[in-house]
DNA sequence: CCAGACGTTGTT
DNA sequence: GTCTGG
DNA sequence: CCAGACGTTGTT
DNA sequence: GTCTGG
């Protein structure tokens, strides 16, 4: 699964990793890097804009809030999503059909099937090349009813974990290749639950990181710092 | 008909 | 155990 | 995801 | 909103 990644925004790479709109590109700059994104954040989304024809990069709070919730709190239980099932799934299922984005990360964050004693221990996984990428993210808008404000909120889709992912977590969120993000972001491509499998081993890397990062609090460069000698092969 | 769920993960 | 906050 | 709270009364 | 269970 995904429940904590990190972003570093770069105006040099974002713009042609996610062919970003001029718009996007200034809003990029008011972004901070997030060494240890939580759910409930506010995190930066992808979506095609059809008027404008454009990638447009704006927030959403993760963890997604179905249009028709009555509690804005289900949140916290809807930060990722089976793309096995989520086309089906009521709380997904329109999000699925007609609102799909790509999330932008540069890591994101598992912790090892708790092995008995200590603390426990997180990873940190990239890509190999240690690029930016994205993952496959569905939204959804939600008006409460307690005041005149709505609520722009995502949810990252899961997928089966590779054979490198395996060795931590029978999950893993579900990464795009570039050349898939305007096929998956266009609700009229039908076969796009084709695009939703588990990336390749071979292009990622797995690194132990400190605890550090597992206190929602801290968020430095330290989260993000591997432990030498540490890493996990496939 | 109305009431209540609608989700994922991991652990047992 | 379960929910909230980060 | 993990960490931390989870309660009331009265006093500062 | 839509579906299931009673």
């Amino acid at each position: 699964m995904c429940g904590r990644y990190n972003i570093i925004p770069d105006t040099e790479t974002w713009p042609r990793e996610f062919s970003l709109s001029a718009g996007s590109v200034s809003r990029i700059d008011t972004m901070k890097p997030n060494y240890n994104v939580c759910p409930s954040a506010d995190i930066p989304i992808v979506r095609y804009d059809p008027g404008s024809r454009q990638m447009e990069l704006s927030l959403a709070h993760w963890g997604l809030v179905p249009s028709w919730s009555k509690q804005r709190s289900v949140a916290y239980r809807m930060i990722n999503a089976r793309a096995e099932s989520a086309a089906e799934k009521p709380a997904y299922r329109e999000s699925f059909r007609w609102r799909r984005c790509v999330i932008p990360a540069n890591g994101f964050f598992e912790w090892e099937r708790s092995t008995g004693s200590g603390s426990k221990q997180p990873y940190l996984v990239t890509l190999q090349a240690g690029t930016v990428f994205g993952f496959a993210g569905l939204w959804d808008c939600w008006k409460d009813p307690g005041d005149d404000g709505s609520l722009i909120s995502c949810t990252i889709l899961t997928t089966c974990a590779n054979s490198l992912m395996q060795n931590i977590h029978d999950r893993m969120p579900v990464i795009l290749a570039r050349a898939h993000y305007s096929k998956w972001l266009d609700p009229v491509s039908r076969d796009s639950g084709a695009l939703l499998r588990p990336y390749s081993s071979k292009r990622m890397r797995v690194s132990a990181v400190s605890p550090y990062v597992n206190n929602p609090r801290n968020n430095n460069a330290r989260c993000i710092q591997t432990l030498e000698g540490q890493g996990i092969h496939g």
